[in-house]
DNA sequence: CTGAAAGCGCTTACAG
DNA sequence: CTGAAAGCGCTTACAG
């Protein structure tokens, strides 16, 4: 093992910052790859002092550490992740599954959990689900075996195989956008219920009495906003089942106008339309104008999570304003909690949400 | 090496589907994991022999194999990918590196990529540069040390430095959206600067004099269609340098309507404004609506993407489509063929747009 | 077609 | 505060 030349790199010029550190040739290995042992031996030390001393643990003189340091950023040392998780039986990444990504509602999720875990060494791994239960199985039967250090999921809704995966790997997990049952399992987001209740009765409050709730997508949030609808709708004594349109297919603005014509169509016609979420509701708006059918005036329309254009629409759409880069934020800090093995005392945080009233109401 | 008990699991009932296989007992590993060992010493053969077999190498006798797949099956075993990675110097990890996911032409791009490399067994690794060249570097620095198997990247605009670590890490690189300088880097796109061309001639031929060029955000390609524009505009005699408004900030719906206003404002007034991305042209169509501006009449709108919407707007947004998702999927082809070593004969591959003529202009 | 040996680059656990 | 030993779970390269 002593067939390293002497190290000459300690009187070479630092590489500029502009380019990547060169590889040495006086490494042993093949691949040309700078080590933890090349840095040690630099510095004459072992290679335990340089991983400590790296990695920040405590236990090493301060001088010595510096040193490490030094030597380490001179020769461009980068530790190797692949060796890192195969030895500490653990990576630095963090999955992330989400349902869609055309949802801009989940970018601004992603973005936040990205910022937030990256400035704590983690990177987030994202996967796509695409509202479907088969798919997310597969991701973590895909991504589990890669040891994340966590895993970030989106709602409750999985298939009971899922959720044995996820129970079985023992990865720290949060779940976002919904709350828990209060059965403990860490959460964070608002209850979909209420908001959609809250909307509700904004409509009521505005004197509408044939209110219509509007559906794409019918996954599990959307199902509780309708609970929500229900609840608000029965206690003002206006609940009426034919009033509401449940359809499967994915959302978008054309299915927003398809839903409008068909609501429209109700007998008698519904006063107002709580749309599920904004693209459709935006999709419904603009086939309103189409139609030059006054809102709210002929029919009121409202939308949930106040996308990006909401605001611009004509007229400015009534919506729900929902927290998710806050979700996405407090969710990562809370997953790091638990990869850190500390407590998070209430395992559920409520992030509430704001009824945000434009002139479509 | 011998205190194993023997293997037992042979006889044992496959485990259902719907629950992950169990850790056996008698691996020697104290993590639980079934190893790679483990099933050899279960079929009483080498580990290098259920490696070779598992990984679908010739020459391993075909009843063995059959034999080797049966038992790792029914065991649970799931390679290691930190280990693989280790072992072998690389990882399934393809790094796809985007500007931004708020625009859904690059969650587009992400989509078709993801499916074509999920499908030949790779996993997108996706980093958001949000335009900016350190940013991008920084997620360079930080993912290169995992040793992808392949990089994504957008567009050729970066700094001398990232372009210097992808150079020096020698991992296959495909560039998405443009096409190269024809020095044969491999790439997949379109001609940004003939679309903006084509889209400009467009509104020539519609009869209009005083066009317009909207762009916000102004990355590398706005200014390649920005090019274009000009070069449409010159052969047509009709170019005016007073009529391009470039403004650097983010776009947005919001931006749209504010780049209206003040291209509104020029004097004389263009009579066709041809903005650089749909997102602006849907926000300035619809403050063209809020002033009753009609469109095209006293002014012809386009934009460029044909994002969703696009196709709802009132009216509806002439545009040009981009062929994001055949550019993620051939991109991640390209990429397979480099990763495994082989040509690709016509390094830059030009997939082309398409003018779609609505009724803004 | 199959296997024994060595090693990938780290960290864990145990000593001192 | 520091280090020698062993091992994480694979694959490469060399034999046969």
């Amino acid at each position: 093992m002593a067939r390293h030349p002497p190290p000459a790199s300690q009187s070479a010029p630092l590489p500029s910052s502009a380019e990547p550190a060169r590889h040495r040739s006086r490494s042993s290995r093949a691949s040309g790859r700078v080590t933890l042992s090349d840095v040690a031996e630099a510095v004459g030390v072992s290679p335990m002092t340089v991983s400590r001393a790296l990695r920040g643990e405590r236990r090493v003189d301060p001088a010595l550490v510096e040193k490490i340091r030094a030597t380490a950023a001179q020769m461009g040392y980068v530790p190797d992740p692949a060796a890192r998780a195969l030895a500490s039986q653990k990576s630095a990444q963090v999955l992330v599954l989400v349902p869609m990504l055309s949802n801009t509602l989940f970018v601004d999720l992603i973005e936040a959990v990205h910022k937030e875990l990256f400035a704590a060494g983690y990177h987030a791994l994202i996967g796509v689900t695409h509202y479907d239960r088969a798919e997310e199985e597969q991701l973590l039967r895909t991504y589990l075996p890669m040891r994340p250090a966590g895993l970030l999921l989106t709602g409750f809704d999985r298939s009971p195989a899922a959720r044995a995966l996820v129970a079985a790997s023992k990865v720290p997990c949060v779940h976002l956008m919904e709350l828990g049952d209060g059965s403990g399992t860490p959460s964070v987001g608002f209850s979909q219920a209420d908001a959609g209740a809250s909307i509700t009765r904004h409509l009521v409050e505005r004197g509408h009495r044939r209110i219509a709730f509007c559906a794409g997508q019918l996954d599990a949030r959307v199902m509780q906003r309708a609970t929500g609808y229900r609840r608000a709708l029965q206690e003002a004594g206006l609940y009426d089942p034919s009033l509401e349109l449940l359809w499967p297919r994915p959302t978008s603005m054309a299915l927003g106008a398809e839903l409008l014509d068909a609501a429209l169509r109700l007998e008698p016609a519904p006063d107002a339309l709580f749309f599920c979420n904004d693209d459709i509701a935006q999709g419904a708006l603009l086939e309103a104008l189409r139609r030059g059918l006054q809102v709210p005036q002929r029919v009121a329309i409202t939308g949930f999570n106040d996308l990006p254009g909401s605001d611009q629409m004509v007229p400015p759409l009534t919506t729900i304003r929902t927290p998710r880069s806050h979700i996405g934020t407090e969710g990562a800090r809370m997953l790091l909690k638990l990869i850190r093995g500390e407590p998070v005392d209430p395992p559920s945080m409520d992030l509430g949400y704001e009824l945000v009233v434009r002139q479509s109401s």
